[in-house]
This record gives structure tokens, sequence and C-alpha cells, in this order.
DNA sequence: AGCACGCCGACT
DNA sequence: GTCGGCGTGCTC
């Protein structure tokens, strides 16, 4: 008679909205299986995959109710204890399933149950009697030579598709001869086998500060050590990553970046390829699943020294930690915006902790957030002031609107400014944050204006395409060529979008030619790389776009920026507008006079004596965050406090309203301290996309205070009288009102 | 989330 | 008399 088991019972998060992992019974036959395993289990009345959380003697169900894990599906531990300690400490911090936060952390097709194993590709290596073969003998055959030398140069053998990159291409005959005279070998390899060690790449030479934010980086391998690194635009901080990167590497360690959505692009990756030897694995959404599984495993089994992602790489399992990178930290884009809500910048850095490894945080422009940790002590700042290539700051000026007249929203200043800078053979980039031709469509006669009918916002006309169209939720219809409520024919747009300017500039400065970067231009694949191409070659003079411009493109000969409307950060009811707009405003300031010529910046705007403005433009960046932050210390604001919003969503507006009242309520019956709440209140957007949205604003100037009341509050949420008339979420660290 | 069960209006 | 609407509850 067999013993039993002291392991019964084992823990499975299964993908739904569960607030906990359920219990079931272990497999009779075979070996239990371990934390970070999917199992297949019956949920109800349908079968499921989930992710073993815990192995346990007993449970609190009775036996009779436990079912049995169906199927094994992982031997070994998909996610190591560290992750999946990352990824319990998110669910609990964030507030969200655990089963969820799990399933999210997988690639689709591991959550589909599909096997844990990296597709395969033929490599083509020097056999035994090949590497007796002096490739100089074979002057009869100088292709079949050339061969023989690439492969002895690459001991882990070479595919097909990269011995294509040799020029010149097409080595399918030759590869076919060298194969039959059994030189040349071919093996099928995982693509998350290891290759071996990276031989060492030099870079180029570093200047001062650099080498000493190399240097206190990587002085800390090894250790939990938060790093920010504040380098104006232009002064190398890539460079500083490539450096760390390798430093790692020669010590057998992985280096995790992560780059906001947009920034990465074809030619960051080809950059860190050509830079670094060793494999470097892409994560990023738009990528096929085949694709992201492969790139998954590699940073898994440490095949990968480099694993370069956007937001949900964070979660990546890999092999031997070494260092984590957060490039343009302050983007908005690493945080979640809709279900599991969190934000990989401070995952990351959680992640560091738990993984003892150094987290180095950079932007020209940092977070609010990052700076209030360098002042509490929290985090080493390390500074690059200087451009690399000794490029001096630009000039910025602000320039006074007020009594002024515009032309389709340019002032006659920045058109003079223009006019000498197009002279000089400098190029122009202005820019504008609204796409599309006008933001409102206006009837002249009756004041009749375009709105959307599912949200609470103006349709913007496009006069390409002849279209008006909602921003907020993607409604759009024709233009219409009467006004709906008089029937007039005097329809015009009021207000300026960025094909409005193009259209202006054309007409201004006949002589040049004008490009336009934003969303609508470059929509057709390739359409970005080809306007990219024809800035920097030179053949347009002047460039309009919207934020698209600020993100890290490098245009050499641009001397003048134009900024053409500063004032909507300004004024805003969300306390970060101001942050978000300043950072923005230096991120694109950043593009002008690099190499050598001194660029200018001119700021138009209608309020050009206000403080934080004043601040920012003749102090710079830091000092008009420590001005704004002072302001929100006083506030009450974060980074000096923590805020949670619960939000919530219905087809009619008093389901939200009635749901986050009771939601108050049971808060507020927990007599919670320290906590203060605010609302219900409308969203700012009260409508969109016909849904009513209200929200609940629980703030702490202690977050530990309000993540007690978090937990015990939010477990009961779900049976809320309400909580199923709508569509509710609670945002941690929400960064939008 | 899924998927049951359950209790009230218009149909073969 | 049934088919089906979506409110309510559960999943180890």
């Amino acid at each position: 008679m067999k013993s039993e088991s002291p392991i019964a019972i084992c823990r499975v998060a299964v993908p739904g909205p569960l607030p906990e992992a359920l219990d079931y019974r272990v497999p009779e036959r075979g070996e239990p299986p371990v934390p970070g395993a999917r199992v297949r289990v019956d949920l109800g009345r349908r079968q499921v995959v989930g992710v073993v959380t815990a192995l346990a003697s007993t449970s609190e169900i009775p036996r009779n109710r436990l079912r049995p894990v169906r199927e094994v599906l992982d031997e070994a531990s998909l996610l190591d204890d560290t992750l999946m300690a990352l990824l319990t400490w998110a669910a609990d911090y964030y507030h969200h399933p655990v089963g969820e936060v799990l399933n999210q952390a997988l690639p689709v097709l591991l959550r589909q149950g599909r096997e844990a194993q990296a597709a395969t590709r033929s490599v083509y290596r020097l056999s035994d009697a090949g590497a007796q073969v002096d490739p100089a003998t074979l002057t009869r055959a100088p292709r079949q030579s050339a061969l023989l030398a690439l492969l002895r140069e690459a001991p882990g053998g070479l595919s097909a598709g990269e011995l294509e990159d040799e020029p010149p291409g097409n080595w399918g005959g030759v590869l076919r001869a060298v194969v039959e005279r059994g030189w040349v070998e071919r093996i099928e390899r995982a693509l998350d086998a290891i290759d071996g060690p990276c031989p060492a790449r030099a870079g180029p030479a570093l200047n001062e500060a650099q080498a000493a934010a190399v240097e206190a980086v990587r002085g800390h391998f090894g250790q939990f050590a938060p790093h920010l690194l504040q380098g104006v635009t232009g002064s190398g901080k890539t460079e500083v990553y490539l450096q760390l990167i390798e430093a790692a590497l020669a010590e057998g360690r992985q280096t995790l970046v992560l780059v906001p959505e947009i920034a990465l692009t074809p030619q960051l990756v080809r950059r860190f390829r050509s830079r670094l030897a060793c494999p470097v694995a892409v994560l990023h959404s738009g990528l096929g699943e085949r694709e992201r599984l492969d790139g998954w495993l590699a940073a898994r089994s440490g095949a990968a020294g480099v694993i370069i992602g956007t937001r949900s790489a964070v979660f990546v399992p890999w092999a031997r930690p070494g260092l984590i990178i957060v490039d343009e930290e302050h983007d908005g884009s690493f945080k979640q915006h809709e279900g599991f809500r969190y934000h990989a910048r401070d995952v990351a850095v959680k992640r560091a902790h738990l993984e003892s490894v150094p987290v180095l945080l950079g932007s020209a422009t940092p977070s609010f957030e990052s700076l209030a940790n360098v002042t509490r002590g929290q985090y080493t700042r390390l500074r690059l002031r200087e451009r690399a290539g000794g490029a001096a700051p630009p000039r910025v000026e602000l320039l006074d609107l007020r009594r002024q007249t515009l032309d389709e929203g340019l002032s006659l200043g920045l058109m003079d400014r223009m006019q000498r800078h197009l002279e000089a053979e400098g190029q122009v980039l202005l820019f504008l944050n609204r796409r599309g031709f006008a933001p409102t469509l206006l009837c002249h006669d009756c004041g009749w204006v375009a709105e959307c009918p599912r949200c609470d916002a103006r349709m913007t006309w496009h006069q390409g395409d002849g279209r008006i169209r909602c921003h907020h939720c993607g409604h759009e219809r024709n233009r219409p060529r009467h006004c709906p409520a008089c029937g007039s024919v005097s329809l015009g747009g009021l207000g300026q979008g960025t094909e409005r300017v193009e259209a202006a500039l054309e007409r201004h400065f006949p002589g040049h030619s004008v490009a336009r970067l934003d969303r609508d231009s470059t929509r057709r694949k390739g359409a970005l790389e080809a306007v990219l191409e024809d800035v920097r070659s030179g053949r347009h003079r002047i460039l309009v776009g919207t934020q698209m411009l600020a993100k890290g493109h490098h245009f050499p000969d641009v001397t003048l920026v134009g900024i053409l409307d500063a004032d909507q950060g300004l004024f805003s009811a969300d306390f970060r507008a101001a942050e978000r707009m300043a950072q923005m405003m230096v991120q694109v300031a950043g593009r002008a006079g690099r190499a050598g010529r001194a660029g200018e910046v001119v700021i138009q705007t209608h309020h050009p004596d206000h403080p934080l403005l004043l601040t920012l433009v003749h102090q710079g960046y830091e000092a008009f965050a420590e001005a704004a932050l002072a302001e929100r210390r006083v506030a009450g604001l974060p980074p000096y406090t923590s805020l949670v919003l619960l939000r919530a969503e219905a087809t009619g507006q008093q389901a939200p309203n009635d749901f986050l009242e009771a939601a108050r309520r049971s808060l507020e019956a927990l007599r919670p301290d320290s906590v203060q709440i605010w609302g219900p209140a409308p969203a700012l957007m009260e409508r969109r996309a016909g849904r009513y949205r209200a929200q609940l604003m629980i703030q702490s100037a202690s977050r530990p205070a309000l993540q007690r009341a978090l937990r015990a509050w939010t477990p009961g949420l779900a049976q809320l009288p309400g909580a199923r008339k709508v569509r509710w979420v609670l945002d941690v660290d929400a960064l939008e009102m």
C-alpha cells in the first residue's frame, strides 16, 4: 500500500476575474506539477489552462468537491520563483485578479496550451572535415572558399538568412556543393538554443559624464540599485545603455530594455543588433504569435543576451538576470490603459529589487515621480549635461501671440524667422499636437458645430478625404455640404490642425517642400520611414507634425523648431497636463541644432507671463519640475500622495454614479485611516463612445495605508448592488483623470 | 470571463 | 402552452 503523499493539492490561477487561485487535486500518476507550470483543469463545464501558484497538503475545500488536474502541460516552471513573486505582487498592488495577471504574462500560444518549445531553423556549420580544409587552396572554387572562410568565423554556424546578409547573396548552389563534399553540415537548431559566449565589440569612446554613468551602474551589478539617467536630448544615453549591456554580457548576464511603443522601431533594433554580438530578442505587439513565443523562450533560456520590448516585456522570464533599462521612462505608454492597469516602469523597479539587479531609468525629461524619488534619496541621479559632439543647446524664446495677426495659427514673427532659417539652408520643424484640418467644423450662419453623436466632443474635419471624425471614439462620416441645422453652405473649419498648417505653409513658402508627420500621413506601411528619409535627405525643408516628432527621430539639419500652441497644457483640469506639455516641448525642442549648427526654438503662446512657462523657457526642465512639484506638494497631489481611481461606465448616466456611491459608502464604512475620498464625479469627458463615465478618487499621503484600505475594500466591490450594471475598474496610480 | 439557472413577455 | 430576454450566482 502506497503511503499518502503530503502534496495532494495544487493551487491554480485560472483565467477570469476570480479573486483567488483555485484548489485542485494533483494527478494520481506522475510527478506533481511545480509552481509556475501550466496545467489543464476543469472549470465549471469547460476546460481552461491555468498556472500553478503553489502546492499544498490540505485545502479549505472539502475533498469531494476538489476536481483533479487534467493534464500537466509543463514539466519545468515557465515562470521562475522571482517572476512568480513579481506577478503576485503586481496582482496585489494593482488589485487585479491573479489569474488574469499570470495569464497575460504568457504569450498567447502558451495561454492556449501549446507546447513551450521554440521553433527551429537550419544552420550551416563547418564539419570536422571542413575544418581541415584551407580555404586558400580552393583557387578553382572562389565562392566555396569564401563560404568556408565565413563559417570559420562563426563557430555557432550561420542560417541561410544570415548568409544572405553577407554580400553577394544567393549561396544556395555553393551550400549544396560544400554539404555534398562533407565540409559543411546542416543542423536544426532551436531558436532558444544558447550560442556560446558573445565576443566583446568596442564601442565609440565615451565622454566623461557617459563613462561616469556606466561606471556608477556597473559598480552595482548583482545588487538592487535604481538610477535615473537624466540626459539632455542628444547626450548619448543610448551609448551608455549599449556599453552597460556589453558589460553585463561580459559577465554572462542578460539585460532587459523597455522602450515606449512608438520608440521600438526597426532602426532601433538594427542599431542594437549591429552593435551587440549576441542574439537580441524583440518583444512587442506587432509580432506574430509564433515570433513572440520564440523571443520569449529565447529570453527564458538565456539565449538572448538582450531582450528589448515594450510594456509587457517587463514580465518576460530570463535565465541570467543582469540589468534592467527603461528608456524614456516618463512616457505614458508604460502604463496600461485598460484591464490590468500596471505601470511597466514601476514594475521594472520592483522587479529589479526582487532580482537584485540595478535598474536604469533614462530620460531627458524625467517623470515627476522619478525626480521625487531622487530627492527622497531613493534613486541615484546620473546627469548627462552635454550634447554629444559638442553641439550647443538651442536658444529658446517665447513669442507673444496677443494682438498679433495670425494666419492659420502662424504668427508673422515665426514666419520671418522661418524665412531666415530656410535662406540659411536650415530645416524647420513645427509642432502642433492636433491632427486633421480643423478641430471643429462650424456653420458661419447659425453657429452649428459638428459634434460626435457618441462622445462629448467635436468632430475633427479632415480635408484630405472630406470626412469628419471623432478622435475619441473613431466615429466618422462624410463632411456635410450643407449645415444640418439651417441649410447654409457656409461651413468652415475653426482652429488649426496639422493638415491646415501644412496647406498654409505651402502657400507661404512656395519654393520649399513641406512634409507632414502625424498618424494620418503615416498610416500606410512604410510611410513613416519614407517621410523621415525625405526629411533627412533634405528634399523637404519644412516639417509639420504632432507628438510623433518628439519620439527620438533624428533630424540633423533642423535649425528652427516652432511650437505653435504652448497653451493647451497650462489650464487643463488634469493636474498632469503641464508636466506632459513641458516634456513634449522639451523633447520637440531637442530636435533643433545638432551636429554643430546652433538651433533656435520659438514657442507661440497667449500667456507669455505664465510663471511655469517662464521657468521652463528660461531655467529649463529641471527648474520647471521643481516649481511644479512644489505646487503638487502644496495641493497634496502625486507624487506626494498616492492616488487611486475607481472608474465606472455604462450606457446610462445613473448606473455609474449609483455604483460609485455604493462603493463610496462601503469604503467609508471601513473607516480607513488617513485616506480621503472624492466624488463620485463625472470623468473629464463624461460621455465617450456612447458610454457615460464617472469616477471615485481615493487619495492618501501613505501608500501602505491606502493599500490596506484597498485590500479590505476591493474584494466586496463586485457584490455591490449595481456592480453588474456597469463596467468598472480600479486604476491604481492613475495617470489620466 | 463564461456558463448555468431562473423567472416573466410574444409566438408556433 | 413554449422560446428567449438578461438579472443573479458560481466556478476548486
